[in-house]
DNA sequence: ACAATAGGGATTTTT
DNA sequence: TCCCTATTGT
């Protein structure tokens, strides 16, 4: 295969960023919209085909399924041969298989589990209820958290000091509990992952060196995005014989508060020196005013390690910014000028709504219900995720390995069968005592029981035994379908009156249609049932519904990452909500925000639109808004400043006329610079500045303990002295 | 054992 | 407001 091949429709930055010499480590900083994918997999083509690396000697890494399917799919073209069993995957993946391949090494069993959040959350509250630790001062969330994100730094319950902080004390003692629980039952969550596969390379020095001898090119996506130990697992897997090839960007680093450590690019100066480094600038993706606008609001973090997007193509509209009054008014003015986008002859699926967080998305979807357009929202729970499904693979794995604990406690009463609490909890402690599993404890104290706890019991671990004979020769679809009915689970869910459209019916169904798809070529270290079970904890997507076709998307800015459309609609863009209050008294925190709002705005092509609303109805209440600081970050000759609603939709969606009944318009014409005045929160305070006038008139006002504010003349009921 | 109700909390969520 | 959990009543 020749060069020109693989160098196709590459720009002069990308093509040299394919090429660079192979014996260097590199790294790419790669805007948002600038060809980051197509670098990375081009650079592998270039490296099989023009270098004669062989496919087994490199390491592909990737933070999602998605990003590492898609990889996968445009190699495999670029190389027109099969690449399955290339090490290409998401560092979670990666791990696994590691682990799946050495479990001896790593202290675990061959038939270890993977907890996902849920299961996690399940077991620490279990462990905090047996500890009478006081889940009201110490709530699980926030326990779990801890843990969670001390495993991402790499840190052990031994490894941490506490110091006087009575929290973390705590923390570090249910850390403790569930690490020996872990242990014991051969559970390993996300962040053991990553943790376990670390420590199983760096206790093995013979194993670490066969895998840096035959990793001759390690390639990261997403770099930004790393946290501790995937930094430090890379770290280790590099020797100076072999070579890194990083790809990322800081300005999108968003992932933060889940340990993603931005300074991690910042590190592979220092670390992997001498290092190569590409700035790839030129967008291909939005218009000069988009970019431009998200370059001025970017430019106001700090530490940013320096770039600047740019265009060849026009400057094209500017960005809308609509003041609404309230968020029903946001949603009527955003899906109203999405109907008139399709009017034009677009497609729905070409219109994007983002927010900051999922709440927001209720008004839009009864909007868009209003006006029958059709939608999807992204996000929320996904299909292996589901109760119905986790259900049903708690079966699976009790038939496979029935002393998975997890699955035990699951699914014991479930579909009810008349064992209660009291009876578990014998069966806990006799588990506990005697160091066997749930099931075999169950097994065991049947005949101490009184007659109708004996018979539920006995009526449960017999049918877990009778499944797992009768299914023992199915193939694996057929093992689904079978446990689905024999469980009770179908009939069921048929009953459940709560599920009217009866959704969980069909996930059901649709679990024996994931089971047949399941490739188990890929996974050859397992049998096939774990890998299946494997899957649904690292693959939660299940992939298998929700179609972007001919509906306006709608999702999180966070989710929207490393996507693109040509309309794109940012609701919420107020203070306290976007930047997010829980940030605005951090700086680096604020920064992030900051980044949120740069990967929001350069998801459009051509058109962009941002709105807030003056008054938005939250958690129950109405709360007063000012707008988004991100707004006043962007200068106005990009911006399209709108305060009126839309004439066509005013009629037709203002039934409720809701925006004037509770707001008393204030004009007492008295307003000047230096009057003093006084507001029913912020007490006394002078005049600064004022602009505008009517109702939208905004003040800027010197309060005496509050400090500046700008208020909206007309919500702030201020009463001049 | 289970359904009905009251109380508390509430970003973002690649795996 | 909505959702999840803990408690209460049958």
């Amino acid at each position: 295969m020749n060069l020109s091949e693989i160098t196709a429709g590459l720009n002069q930055r990308q093509l040299e960023s394919v090429t660079l010499d192979i014996s260097h480590n590199s790294l790419i900083l790669a805007g948002a919209g600038s060809g980051k994918t197509r670098v990375l997999t081009h650079r592998i083509a270039y490296l099989v085909t023009q270098k004669d690396i062989h496919t087994d000697a490199i390491l592909a890494v990737t933070f999602t399924n998605k990003a590492a399917l898609e990889m996968r799919e445009r190699l495999g073209v670029l190389l027109r041969r099969p690449i399955q069993s290339m090490w290409v995957g998401t560092f979670h993946g990666l791990a696994h298989r590691l682990l799946r391949t050495h479990y001896d090494k790593a202290n675990l069993s061959s038939a270890f589990q993977i907890l996902d959040a849920q299961d996690q959350f399940r077991i620490v509250k279990r462990l905090m209820k047996e500890n009478n630790i006081d889940e009201a001062k110490f709530p699980v969330r926030k326990i779990q958290w801890f843990i969670n994100q001390q495993k991402d730094e790499g840190l052990r319950a031994q490894d941490i000091d506490a110091g006087y902080n009575y929290f973390i004390k705590k923390g570090i003692e249910v850390f403790s509990l569930y690490e020996a629980h872990c242990r014991a039952n051969d559970l390993i969550d996300f962040a053991e992952l990553l943790v376990r596969s670390y420590e199983l390379l760096k206790n093995n020095p013979e194993l670490l060196e066969h895998y840096q001898k035959r990793f001759k090119h390690i390639l990261v996506d997403e770099f930004q995005d790393t946290n501790t130990v995937q930094y430090k697992w890379i770290n280790l897997l590099f020797n100076n014989n072999n070579k890194v090839f990083c790809v990322g960007d800081d300005d999108q680093s968003i992932y933060g508060w889940r340990g993603a450590k931005i300074e991690n690019i910042t590190k592979l100066e220092t670390d992997f020196s001498p290092i190569q480094t590409i700035r790839l600038e030129q967008n291909y993706r939005s218009t000069g005013n988009i970019l431009a606008a998200s370059n001025t609001l970017i430019a106001n973090n700090s530490n940013r390690m320096g770039k600047s997007l740019w265009t060849s193509s026009g400057d094209g509209d500017l960005i809308d910014v609509y003041e609404a009054r309230t968020e029903r008014d946001e949603a009527d003015y955003v899906v109203s000028t999405i109907q008139k986008i399709i009017n034009d002859g677009s497609a729905a699926n070409e219109c994007a709504i983002l927010y900051r967080s999922n709440a927001q998305s209720r008004v839009f979807e009864e909007v868009l219900i209003k006006y029958n357009i059709p939608y999807v929202i992204y996000g929320g729970l996904r299909f292996f995720e589901r109760a119905e499904i986790k259900d049903a693979l708690c079966y699976l794995r009790l038939m496979e390995n029935s002393s998975d604990n997890v699955a035990f406690e699951r699914v014991v009463n479930f579909p009810t069968r008349g064992i209660g609490n009291a009876t578990i909890e014998k069966v806990r402690e006799f588990a506990r005592d005697n160091h066997t599993s749930l099931y075999q404890a169950a097994v065991q104290i049947t005949p101490n029981l009184p007659t109708r706890a004996a018979n539920a019991l006995s009526g449960f671990t017999q049918l877990i035994e009778k499944m797992s004979d009768d299914a023992k020769h199915f193939e694996l679809s057929e093992k689904v379908a079978y446990l689905l009915k024999e469980s009770g689970l179908v009939n069921h869910y048929s009953n459940d009156k709560t599920d009217k459209a009866g959704s969980k019916k069909d996930n059901l169904e649709e679990l024996i249609a994931a089971a047949k798809q399941y490739n188990h070529e890929d996974d050859s270290e397992m049998n096939e049932v774990v890998g299946f079970i494997s899957l649904a904890s690292l693959d939660s997507s299940g992939d298998t519904n929700a179609p972007a076709n001919q509906n306006v998307q709608l999702m999180t800015i966070h989710s929207a990452k490393g996507l693109e459309f040509p309309y794109v609609f940012i609701g919420g863009m107020e203070e306290d909500l976007f930047p997010s209050r829980q940030s605005k008294d951090e700086p680096h925190l604020m920064d992030e925000e900051r980044r949120l709002c740069y990967v929001g705005m350069t998801r459009a092509m051509k058109k962009l639109s941002l709105s807030y609303a003056i008054k938005r109805f939250l958690h129950g209440q109405s709360l007063y808004a000012y707008p988004s600081r991100f707004l006043d970050e962007i200068p106005s000759e990009y911006l399209n400043k709108i305060k009126q609603k839309f004439g066509a939709t005013q009629k037709n969606y203002r039934d409720d006329d809701i925006f004037n009944q509770d707001i008393a318009p204030e004009s007492s014409g008295q307003l000047s610079i230096g009057v003093t005045v006084k507001h029913a929160k912020f007490g006394y305070g002078s005049v600064l500045n004022f602009e505008g006038e009517g109702d939208s008139a905004r003040i800027q006002i010197k309060f005496k303990t509050a400090g500046t504010k700008w208020l909206i003349a007309s919500y702030a009921n201020l009463e001049f002295v």
